[in-house]
Order: C-alpha cells, then structure tokens, then sequence
DNA sequence: CGACGATCTGACCAAATGGTCAAGTTCGGC
DNA sequence: GCCGAACTTGACCATTTGGTCAGATCGTCG
C-alpha cells in the first residue's frame, strides 16, 4: 500500500496537503499494528476501480459501480477516497510502477538480444495477467494524459533517454543495426501493449472467446521473431560481414 | 454523406427504423438538389464530434460540447442525430470505412516487401493527419468495442483471414519468413496505430510540442526498416540488390 | 470497562447532462 | 407571393452522479 501511495506523490503533483494527512495517519496506525481495515478496504476499491476505470474511461466509470465491485457503500468508497480522481490517480499510481520498472533489463553489458526478448515476454506476461492495469493506462494516454502527462515529461522521457544510450551502445558494438533508439522503444511498447488494449479486436480476428495462453505464447514467439531479426545485427558469419 | 451511412448501416444492427427513415428523407432531397443545409450540417458536426470524442471518450463527450464546437445549438444536434450513440455510431462508421480499405494493397502478385512498406506509410499518414479518427476507433476498442463488436467479428475477421492467406502465399514462395500472419498484422497495426493513440506519450518522451513531419518520417524509416528485416525472407544471394 | 478515534452508511443535495418540445423562421418549388 | 417541408432554438425536464453529512457502530488501548 506505502508503495503505492508513494509512487502517487511522486508522480503527481495535486492534493498534497491530503496525501499528507493521509500518510501521517498510515504511519501511525502501521506502527501499532492497526489500520489492517484501511488496507484490505483500499485494496479492494484499488482492485474494483482498475476494473470499472479499464472497462468504462475516468468519465464512464461511475463511483457507485466501483463501489458495488468492491461490496462497499459508496459512501465508505468516498470515506477512503475523497474523489473519484483520487482513486483514479492512486489506481494509475500502481499501473505506473509496474511499466516503469520492465525498462530496467536494458543495460550495456547484457546482450541484445536477451535484454530484448525478456522485455517482450515480460511485457506480453502482463498483458496477459493484468490487462486491465495496461487499458486504464492506454485510457488516461489516448485522452491526453491530463493526470500523468507531467509523469511523462519527466521521469518517463529521462528513463527512456537513458534507454536509448544504452542501445546506442549496443548499435555502436555492432550488435544492433543502426536504428533510432526511441521510436525502437515505442515499436516495443507498441506491439507488447496491443494484446491487452486492443484484446477485443485479437480476440474477434482470432475467432476466440477468450485469449488462451496458447495466444499469448504465439504472440510472443512473433513477436519476439520480428523484433530480433528486425533489429539485430546480421550475424557476422555466414558469407556475409558486417559492419 | 450517404457512404458513411451506408457502411453504418452495413456495420451495426440497431435503430433499423431511424435509419431507413432518414435514408428515405435524404434521397428525396438529394434528388431535388435540396439538403445541402442538411450536409453541411451533419458534416460540421461529424467532425465536431470526431474530435470530442477522441479527447474525452463517448461518455465523456457532451452533446454540449459537440454542439459548441460545431458552432450549433444543442438542440439543433439533436434535429440531425437523435442520440448521441447515434452520432457516435456514424463518426465510427467514417473511421472504419477509412480503415478498413488500407489492407487491400496486399495482393499475391505484389512484392510483399512494396506492399508492406505501402501499408506502412500509409496508415502512418493516417494516424498523421487524423489523429482523432484513429483516437476514437481505439478507445471503442478498448472499452470493448460495445458498438463495433459484432463487424469485428464479421467484416474485419474476414478481411484479415483473407490478407493472412495472401502472406501465407508469400511464405510459400519463399519471400517471407514463417511466421503467423494474423500475428503478423496485429503487429502491423500496433506500430501504426501507436503513434496516433498514444501521441502525448510519443511527444513528451521525443520533447516535442508537436510531432513534426520529420517525426513521422523517422518513425516510418525505423518501423518499415524493423519490419522489412524482420519478417522478409533473407535475399537468397550475398550481394544485395532488391528493387 | 470506558473512551476515543476509526469505520460505516442511509439519506440527501446540487450540478451536469441527454433529450424533448413547441413556437418560430427560412427555403424552394409552384 | 404562397405553402408545405426543412430547419432553428430557447426553455424545459428527468435522470444520473459525485460528493456530503450526521449519527451509529466497531476496535482497541489504557
């Protein structure tokens, strides 16, 4: 819960003096052993809104439904979230946390290849496990990031420059084709993103009714497939030398 | 005008009534040469809301809003469009009849590497020049795809089953790699759409304020360059010359 | 146990919003 | 210029919905 609540100070900037509050009256209460009715009760809500909000959009979503979700009144919803945008950046807060930290197998020792292929399962695993985190995000992005677009400006642009050194690096070595590092980036979250924001539409070409593992493993495989013989660097030997 | 309720009609099964109804007006008009007001009208609005909704969602939009936008009165929206799904459903219509033609460059006798390249290019125009259509098409998707559904199921699984046959043609021959070519597509798709959906995201990793044309022109070099290299077959001879 | 803060909750409210309507005004063919 | 149809629009309404609140209940520490 501390976790979540601290990536939403950081990468928000409103409702300071209430996160605040709120935090002093965690600390005390986990301290003492209490406050366990507060966390199971957020919980709940947190897991119910990532629900209704990937479903229904920040506007669709409606305070009663994420209530009902979670089996409480909505008044209790409102006694542990004051807003419905408080518990919509505390849900996104979470999302976030979880995409940022994926990046972290790009460093410069590592092979190419297995950086890139671990990524992508990485990637496709939570698509597959936690769709609807990966739509509430795909949801605040596609309407202009109005509560995280300072998030990406910021922390999101530096982790993806730092990134891009990295295979720069990596291209420099003769293990990648010399490729722009960023838009190489956004190919990766673009094709790993798809299965879950775009789920309805896999699912109705495909003929299923539910994406099985079976899917996710065939994506993978593609995908995985493209990418590397897309951004690789020819294998030196063969006839054929590079560089 | 009468394409885009034609494919509506075509694409969802509900209001049968309202639809026909309105056909029936309109033809009359039409060829009377009258229903000009009515076109210009129901232009102004369409785009109006292609952008409202792209920004807020359909639950978000307002028919407030939409109406302002269009520089008409609330009222007068509901003269054109007797619900909001309503409008909704037609501006749908326009993005998917846009979207849906652009597969057919592929064909067994071309060259797969032209037409995917082709492809390319084209769907990232789109995604350059109307940002919003694709916006609109990609929360529908996301959100489930209540109103589209079922001519996903239909129209679009169909086209795709057929398009994965002209790629299995191309494996046969030996022009491209096995791989899965529903797979394959989405991919395509992916790439493509992301730099219209997730634009804000693009911007603020890239530092731009706006995309530029060299933007798109980058992407469009570094996806066609990945995909080309990674799903085509590897040229037979050493010295290479293709084209 | 008694106290006190944390938690719970039904009832309520004001604002926003989709949609209606009736009384107009404009248009274009005759 | 007349007439019916197309179009316009301010005023209005019912519903939905985010959020409040006061009073009740619970949990636990001293």
């Amino acid at each position: 819960m501390s976790r979540q609540r601290d990536a939403q100070k950081k990468s928000t900037s409103g409702d300071k003096a209430l996160v605040t509050r709120r935090r002093a009256s965690l600390r005390k209460l986990a301290a003492n052993g209490r406050g366990h009715i507060r966390e199971s009760n957020e919980m709940r809500l947190l897991q119910a809104a990532e629900t209704v909000f990937a479903e229904r959009g920040f506007s669709g979503a409606t305070t009663a439904e994420i209530a009902a979700r979670a089996r409480l009144p909505k008044a209790n919803l409102h006694y542990y979230f004051r807003t419905k945008a408080e518990l919509y950046r505390a849900v996104l807060a979470n999302v976030l946390e979880l995409w940022l930290d994926e990046l972290d197998r790009f460093t410069p020792e590592r092979d190419p290849s297995d950086a890139v292929a671990e990524y992508i399962a990485a990637k496709l695993n939570w698509s597959r496990v936690r769709p609807n985190a990966s739509k509430v995000f795909a949801n605040e992005i596609l309407h202009g990031a109005p509560f995280v677009k300072s998030y990406l400006a910021r922390d999101l642009r530096r982790r993806v420059e730092d990134k891009a050194a990295v295979v720069r690096h990596w291209i420099g070595q003769g293990k990648m084709r010399p490729l722009d590092p960023k838009h190489f980036v956004f190919q990766l979250w673009a094709v790993t993103q798809h299965y879950a924001d775009f789920e309805v539409q896999v699912r109705a070409v495909l003929g299923r009714r539910r994406l099985t593992e079976g899917d996710f493993a065939a994506a993978a495989a593609n995908i995985t497939g493209l990418i590397l013989q897309g951004a690789l660097a020819r294998p030196p030997r063969a006839g054929r030398r590079r560089k």
